[in-house]
DNA sequence: TAACCAGGTTTCCTTTTGGTAACTCGATAA
DNA sequence: TTATCGAGTTACCAAAAGGAAACCTGGTTA
């Protein structure tokens, strides 16, 4: 007889929807980089690009609007000449990072195991 | 004069590394969801393909070796017939719970905030 | 002896992604 | 009047990633 599917005790929903839609937010590339970046306090276009090397203008560009979008930063043109923009988290934002914070203490022990 | 990029309080090296690092092990699709259905026990493949109702057989394969050979699951054999498997999280794998619980709980607020 | 099971793998195709490099804009400095 | 700056955008391209569906294996059951 075919093997019975055991009921596990996590119901896929709800939380696994909000584990994708929030995976969605983090996952795009550097974008979680990003994010680390703003905890310190707001940061303008190119210190992103500093902050982050081998990222591309386009990405960044594409990261920063989405990651607005979101709800997870906002951007605030400053009246200077040349305007300087300055992007920092918002308060959903920041609540970002402690799940990031909880990500970078494992990835001490991952390196810890197959880097040495 | 040209702007100075500030420096930030969070030094580049060596922290993003391990973000960057930990964040590979996760952001494959469905990556986040498998470690979560794993989370509350042991689970066989056709189970995890229940569990996560649009994941294909060949996606679930590939996520499955990528998280063994990473370290974050076993994968144990069990001598019926026909043979069953069964995957579990290591100790390592564990401490990625409390992370994707960090996300899951800002999953809920992003919901709030842009889905009612 | 044909069909079914678990647990995959293979093939093929489409979409998404990210990178590079060149270009834009309005204002200011040389 | 030409170059420079911050802050992007655009066009183009290559690679990677994911989905669908068919196939495979060895043992079992109808």
């Amino acid at each position: 007889m075919p093997l019975k599917v055991r009921k596990n005790q996590s119901p896929d929903p709800p939380q696994p929807c909000m584990l994708t839609h929030c995976m969605a937010v983090i996952s795009g590339a550097w974008a979680a980089n990003v994010i680390w970046s703003l905890r310190a306090g707001p940061r303008r276009f190119n210190e992103l690009r500093a902050d982050i090397p081998p990222i591309s203008a386009k990405v960044l560009s594409t990261r920063l609007s989405e990651l607005e979008q979101r709800g997870v930063l906002s951007r605030n043109v400053q009246p200077t000449s040349p305007p300087s923009v300055e992007y920092m988290l918002t308060d959903l934002g920041g609540e970002l990072v402690p799940a990031l914070e909880a990500i970078v203490e494992v990835g001490h022990r991952l390196k810890m195991r197959d880097g040495g």
